[in-house]
DNA sequence: CCAAAATTTGAAATCGCTTTGAATGGCTTT
DNA sequence: AAAGCCATTCAAAGCGATTTCAAATTTTGG
């Protein structure tokens, strides 16, 4: 069913059809209704493709996955607040994997000289990353999940990592402990530099030195927490304290702790960053997990929203959003033993 | 950079450069170098919608992902698979998300009329999935993930999730467990009933009785599972032994194993089926856990090459795969207490 | 009642590619 | 030297929509 078919069967041109479907002033509201009325019942759709064409707009964003590394449960939650904003807009995302950093560039490459799409999104930024630039080189517009330190204006949706961790970090100061542990992801990640930012300042703020060997950056997986916080409770004195940097990391801490014979909540204390997962739940851990929270649901959802202002043409230098970051007290911190 | 634009700039027509960027035999050795050489320097790619609208072919697929509640550490898993194996044909994937089952109808409706995609991976069915027909009916080719009853064939690609929870089952009763509690997936769709199949199969040829008790269907959260297993173990004669139907589900068991004061590996046994998530593994956690494994990952990758295979005229009666799986027994599972 | 304006419709160009069918020119064959 | 073949190349016709520009019709106003 094509266009020139449904206007045949009409009996008009398909100008005015097209017109009529595409709500344009200038056609009867009789012919309208009646062209509107038979499109519905015969089920017609533009083809996406000739409409694409002709536009020169694509209904698409895009979204480049990397690899098995980074592609853990925030990006299906991510994705999922995304796509249920954009759906609404019927518009759908494009999703390519890709392996090495060199393969997501030509995938920018490739997918901006193709025209795939109108508009990606950026995530997992690094400090200094050259895929902001290569974009906006392309001329294809984004907003970023993150910041990101560069000289022209993007538009972004960031959480306050740096505000959380150091809130987080002076509760458990004010609780006594001193060995206070760090977590942290992947060295030159921003959110990861800035949650660093935010425990030094924290540690200097009260004149507690800064210990290297309670410091790591890592992935978050269990696995990975687990041998890391398992080394740390060897440290004499070990650490009163965990900052972990994701609900995976907190499972493996636990872990470590339990194995270590100690109790979470009274011998260590932790505090982990929730991005909330609905199937994974802070209140009805086992003790209850005091948490920094941020619904990573609800980023995807208000950056869904961001793109649309993007594409709408607000300039990108008037979008930006950094997003206060819950803290909530729950059993696992505690006072320090002593 | 249009075809056009190359073909001006080459001296050459446009059919000429077409034919030798696609290969086509008739264009000369020495020009065709030229062409791809050029092409290459210039960065020229064509655009995607005009080369769709010319061809009918998207060079896409589709997957439409249902809200919040099917959205798990699974679905990211499986796409990394997919999205993986499809990018080496530079095949992207478009994801819709959808709230409910009729606007996932619609959807496919939609993307059908509108030929966005050239086929699309059908998840998480049911025993009776009208899904499956519409599909048919639309004329567009598909694998499915899981099986579904119905009377035409169709591609799909499946794990043996009977025999594994049969397999898993009987061991425990090797071990002399007589309560063993099923923490199942939602009723009605296919792999729940399956494994369901399978519990009941092996209990029957023991000749244990079945308690409907023991068995829930829910969503797999460790917050559903905990509250399940809690109630579980308050039973009397309570569970010797859970299977969970996910790591999420075995976390929850785990922690009600754990506030119960009972201790697992001993008091209370448990084999969890383990989609094979990089961020939590089975083999690190303390203590251990057996599990029915079957990487989801590379059932995602497999779906790929049979969407291939599918759009390359196979047909879809010869596609049918039924993944054995693996039973990985390490400590958190024992000999029943007596 | 007629010219001018407003409303409504349509023919054809356009988007950037593939592909059909025809044309060109050089070589071999008779 | 004419005829027939190849090997190359190209002009133009699609693909299915939107959109420009023009035409037809109706309404308005003097």
């Amino acid at each position: 069913m094509r266009l020139k078919d449904l206007a045949e069967h009409l009996g008009l041109s398909q100008t005015t059809v097209s017109r009529a479907l595409n709500g344009y002033p200038e056609v009867n509201e009789a012919t309208r209704l009646r062209v509107a009325e038979t499109a519905a019942r015969l089920g017609y759709r533009p083809n996406a493709n000739a409409l694409r064409l002709a536009t020169g707009r694509t209904g698409a964003i895009g979204m480049v996955l990397r690899g098995s590394s980074e592609f853990g449960p925030h990006t299906s939650e991510f994705l999922g607040g995304v796509g249920g904003r954009l759906a609404e807009e019927e518009i759908d995302i494009v999703v390519s994997t890709v392996e090495t950093y060199q393969d997501e560039i030509a995938a920018y490459r490739r997918a901006a000289a193709s025209q795939k799409v109108d508009a990606f999104i950026l995530h997992s930024p690094r400090l200094v990353d050259e895929r902001a630039d290569l974009l906006m080189d392309l001329n294809i517009p984004f907003v970023l999940h993150g910041r990101t330190n560069g000289r022209r204006p993007v538009a972004w949706l960031d959480i306050d990592n740096t505000g959380a961790v150091e809130r987080a970090t002076s509760h458990l100061l004010d609780l006594g402990h001193r060995r206070i542990a760090l977590l942290n992801g992947a060295k030159g990640r921003t959110f990861s530099e800035h949650r660093e930012i935010g425990y030094l300042a924290a540690l200097s703020a009260r004149g507690v030195p800064f210990d290297p060997a309670l410091m790591a950056n890592s992935i978050f997986t269990d696995e990975v927490a687990f041998r890391l916080a398992q080394a740390m409770l060897q440290l004499k004195p070990r650490p009163t304290a965990f900052l972990a940097g994701s609900m995976m990391t907190a499972l493996g801490v636990f872990r470590a702790i339990r194995q270590a014979g100690l109790t979470l909540g009274t011998d260590v204390s932790m505090i982990a960053h929730d991005d909330v997962f609905p199937y994974l739940n802070a209140d009805n851990m086992y003790p209850t997990m005091s948490t920094t929270r941020s619904s990573i649901r609800l980023a995807g959802v208000r950056i869904a929203e961001l793109i649309l202002q993007v594409l709408g043409g607000k300039p990108v230098s008037e979008i930006h959003e950094l997003w206060p970051v819950e803290l909530v007290l729950r059993e696992s911190s505690g006072p320090a033993p002593r």
